[in-house]
DNA sequence: GCGCCTTGTGTGACCGGTCACATTCATGCC
DNA sequence: GGCATGAATGTGACCGGTCACACAAGGCGC
């Protein structure tokens, strides 16, 4: 119990130290679990530690050692509900490890104000996570310098990384596959697509799996449509998409992507599932509300999270590797905006 | 440029300083603006800081001074729009102050976790955010050590807080009030009010905004109903009140709570806004998309997180202490889910 | 009884900055 | 000319830990 008054400043291992009679060296041995201490002694260190409510200065700890025991996530925004579950899981994870998360916004994909932000996130020491789903957190991923341990947070590779590229992802393929296929099933000619803004020139991962969906089962392939990431891109899609009655299934890159596209379609006087069906991509926690209730792919952000800081944690400590890619499985969650198409054709 | 190969750990002020010529201190000088340096020595050392890539380390910065330009946010979620918010407009401001941030998230409410989470907030030095919406946020905010630097986001307080306490908020209890007045406007006889979680014992200020326009207006004070964070207590909240025809007008805490509402009135057959009107609180992202749109009031809460930040700025650092505390005023958007009660009664 | 290994502990340097103070030299003033 | 003044720079200690090494005491083999 410290009953002196005064702001005084946080005890020391020299402290400890004299308080208990020993070296200060004899404390950092007892702090770090040391095994050749006597017991006797390290009684009477834990005694003061106690007392003088001692707590290991971790900046100190961090510039004498090295070990920084902390991890800024790069991410291009905090509020979609897909960065933050994943951010989320990050620190759950990050916190078990007590590890510190730091997070650094990118707020414009300018190459510039990229590479000022890593070098920020660099300056934090520790290793580094990026969410690389939109062009400024891909092209972040590129700038992070070598030597820097970074694990990020991707769309499905078209191919397997490089084993010196640590990465993370759902599966984001599989899930809009089957996402496609459950909407074929219910018999529609085609789905059309809307997309996020894909993460880099070639085509997302969930474009491809619509993609194949619908080539194995001899659909048409209509064009993609471009959104945005949030609802107000969908609406604007859904728009277009509305005045085309041939237009009877659609999925959406996400959630809020497809919130838009069910108010463009009630806007525009056609009915879902009766007319149109929709499905999403994420499973938002709303998305069960909405009228109609969504159908859609649940992805498990949280685990990709836990997964991509499990990760950096092996690279940044060589206990406990795990397993190369810990893909998540997604999850297909039928509701009511989507069923068969109308009946006449 | 350095060509070298080799992952060389990074240049520091002493590497300069024999490359510039010039003692350690000196360069210490010039990286710190110091005014007394000959300006062709500045130059020097300037050019060899660039030829070494060099960096201040944080690290060493904070141990050595004591300045740590850190801001470590607590809060008990990261997914809700409000918090996540919150978030984004600290990073915002700090990013521009350069300063670090950092995240904790209270995941239980319980007196030994929070205390813990606090602890690690404080062992990353710098300053303190904590979003004191709920239980768990308040009672960290009540464990904050006096010594340490904090402010506090927190619902619009009952009386003005004390100076010692540095408190922003945004106006609740006003926008509470518009909403209900809103709806009163309208026609309705009173308006029910379905609650979050209130972050103290004592009545939450959007409960008592809604109070006070119901008691202007004269009207009857309906027992509030106890709803969660999330759309799913807004449902069960909904069912109860759907079964009640007196009801004709419904506030509710956040949106999401609302969508909840909506989707309960829906399933029990009762048109919004023809039967029963329905009004959020924070203005989502998604609000303005849902069929019917919901009549909500906005919160700036990005401009709050950066407000917070701008406190906790002036309390660190002496330079531009701002005003008190900047309350940032609510705005009524007024949508489809709100209109006159139904016309016989 | 000597050397040697193991256990327990202490000493000094170091991580990369800052701070307080000392030093040098040019200048201005009386 | 002597001396205070200020500009320009350098030196040593320090922040709070860690690391490499030294060293004393005790047990064991021969």
């Amino acid at each position: 119990m410290n009953v002196t008054g005064h702001t005084r400043r946080p005890a020391s291992i020299r402290d400890v130290a004299t308080a208990a009679g020993v070296s200060y060296q004899t404390v950092s041995r007892v702090i770090n679990g040391h095994p050749s201490v006597k017991p006797s002694t390290r009684e009477r260190v834990l005694a003061a530690i106690d007392e003088l409510g001692f707590r290991r200065n971790a900046t100190a700890l961090a510039l004498a050692s090295g070990r920084t025991r902390a991890v800024t996530v790069l991410t291009a925004n905090t509020t979609h509900y897909g960065y933050a579950s994943i951010l989320q899981g990050i620190e759950e994870a990050a916190r078990a490890a007590s590890y510190a998360v730091g997070i650094g916004v990118l707020e414009s994909a300018d190459e510039a104000a990229v590479a000022a932000e890593v070098q920020r996130a660099a300056d934090a020491g520790g290793g580094l996570i990026v969410i690389a789903y939109d062009p400024a957190g891909v092209r972040a991923l590129g700038a992070v310098p070598a030597e820097l341990p970074v694990v990020g947070v991707v769309e499905t590779p078209a191919t397997p990384p490089d084993p010196g590229h640590p990465w993370v992802w759902a599966d984001d393929r599989e899930a809009a596959y089957q996402a496609t296929r459950h909407l074929l099933a219910l018999g529609h000619e085609t789905v059309h697509y809307v997309a996020i803004p894909s993460s880099t020139r070639r085509t997302s991962a969930r474009t491809t799996g619509w993609r194949q969906a619908l080539k194995e089962a001899g659909a048409p392939e209509p064009r993609p449509v471009q959104g945005s990431w949030g609802p107000a891109g969908g609406h604007a899609a859904g728009r277009r998409l509305a005045k085309d009655p041939a237009v009877t299934a659609i999925l959406c890159g996400n959630d809020d992507l497809a919130l838009g596209v069910l108010r463009a379609l009630h806007e525009s006087g056609r009915s879902v599932p009766g007319e149109v069906s929709v499905a999403g991509f994420d499973d938002a926690p709303h998305s069960a509300y909405l009228t109609p209730s969504l159908t859609t792919v649940r992805l498990d952000f949280t685990g990709l999270g836990r997964s991509a800081f499990a990760l950096l944690h092996g690279v940044l400590e060589e206990s406990a590797r795990i397993a190369p890619h810990p893909v998540s499985v997604p999850e297909l969650v039928v509701r009511e905006s989507s069923g068969p198409p109308p009946a006449h054709d």
